[in-house]
DNA sequence: ATGTGCTAGTGTTCGTGTTCACATGGCGCC
DNA sequence: GGCGCCATGTGAACACGAACACTAGCACAT
């Protein structure tokens, strides 16, 4: 199954709550994403029967059902290893706090960067990712160095005991098979752009 | 046909290049990304036959195709849409550039940021959008405002004449038909890692 | 209490993308 | 110059996810 559009569902079904809406259908919630309505009840009911025939779902119990399925009911300390470009821009998203994700520590390398804390967060040395990753129960981390450290890194969060990692190098990282992986590349979102303008231009 | 995995081929070819590799072999390029050798022949043999037989791909003359076919021979200019945590950490990215996407343009509402140049690239305020992408005969855009801006700097994209749209926010947006549009959510990609940890841990 | 209308749930069809397995065809060695 | 090697290219089998079309069940009106 899809996981994605669990995602996008869920974000929807958020706006339609603060509209007030009380039930939405698979065909409404379809057309918001041009997507099958048959798709969207079949994303839904394999995870249990959560509408009603003749009405549809409703919007704060399919909400709650499905924060539940992508585990939004609870919080998620994140470590974010390398604080540079991007993982300053990606610490001081609002966004992410508010789907559950709190980043509780941040590691650096650079010694200009690190041994002081950013909002009432804490800048530390690689050295001590093993010891506070553990301490505070982290089981996510989000990898933003360059490229040839993602492997290290990897390797440290891997050590560490965490979960799952959110990978920005664009590097093929080797991660234990238990650890889920995730990555995201943004130049080659850019390229299968390109190779389309490239395309239709010949 | 999945296009992201040209990206990745030509991203491993340059490497090999570098390292003065002459020849690669399906097989090999497979392992590289645990894929099977089989789907590499398939997807290079898409557009053309690279390979020898008997001997595998010249790494050189491969990568020259691939980056022909993605697009990636010729310089891109880009213009960047919201010069905020993302748009200048994606800026100062200087990995986009070394596959040819400059970002050439960049628009903001806020008056404390426009009208000035950064890195010889000028900071205008998006009224000047339409003019600004004509002049330069650009056809990437890069959003990266606020969802609720989200829609209105894509219609004003739509109208300046953009032919692909890289949307980072958290929003579906709608473009004409004849607009390439792909998005990045990152709330996304941390949920459907939060997903399986919930359910492991079910 | 019964009927009608509406929408969820679901078995089946359909199409795309992946894998398998073999035949094809350059290259170099004898 | 012919022969064997070895990796490509590709038709056929397969698997998965998406779309269709039908059935089932709840709500509300009568
Ligand atoms: N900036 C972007 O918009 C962007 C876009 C796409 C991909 N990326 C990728 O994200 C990664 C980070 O990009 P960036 O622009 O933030 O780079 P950056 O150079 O600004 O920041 C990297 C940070 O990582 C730290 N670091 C290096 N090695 C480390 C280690 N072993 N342990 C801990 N910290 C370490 C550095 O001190 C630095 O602060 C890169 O791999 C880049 O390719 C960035
Ligand atoms: N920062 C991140 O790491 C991150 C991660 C994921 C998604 N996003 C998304 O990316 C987008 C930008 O995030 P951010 O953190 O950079 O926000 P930000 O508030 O730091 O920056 C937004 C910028 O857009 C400008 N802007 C607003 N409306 C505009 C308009 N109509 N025309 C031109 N410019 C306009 C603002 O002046 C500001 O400079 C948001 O949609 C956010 O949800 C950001």
């Amino acid at each position: 199954m899809t996981i994605r559009r669990l995602s996008v569902y869920t974000r929807c079904l958020l706006q339609l709550e603060e509209d007030g809406v009380k039930t939405v259908s698979s065909q409404e919630l379809a057309e918001r994403f041009n997507l099958n309505s048959a798709q969207v009840r079949k994303d839904l009911a394999y995870f249990g029967e959560f509408g009603v025939r003749g009405i549809g779902y409703y919007v704060s119990g399919l909400k709650a059902e499905l924060q539940k399925i992508l585990g939004l009911h609870r919080e998620w300390p994140v470590a974010l290893v390398g604080f540079g470009n991007l993982g300053s821009a990606l610490f001081h998203y609002k966004g992410f706090a508010r789907q559950g994700f709190r980043i509780s520590a941040i590691f650096d390398d650079d010694p200009a960067k690190c041994n002081r804390e950013v909002n009432g967060v804490p800048v530390l040395p690689a050295r001590e990712l093993g010891r506070e990753v553990k301490a505070r129960g982290i089981q996510i981390g989000i990898v933003a160095v360059p490229a040839e450290s993602a492997q290290a890194v990897t390797d440290q969060l891997a050590a560490a005991g965490i979960k799952a990692i959110l990978n920005f190098a664009p590097v093929r990282i080797r991660a234990p098979r238990d650890i889920r992986l995730k990555d995201v590349d943004l130049s080659i979102e850019l390229e299968t752009l390109s190779f389309y303008l490239a395309k239709s231009a010949r």
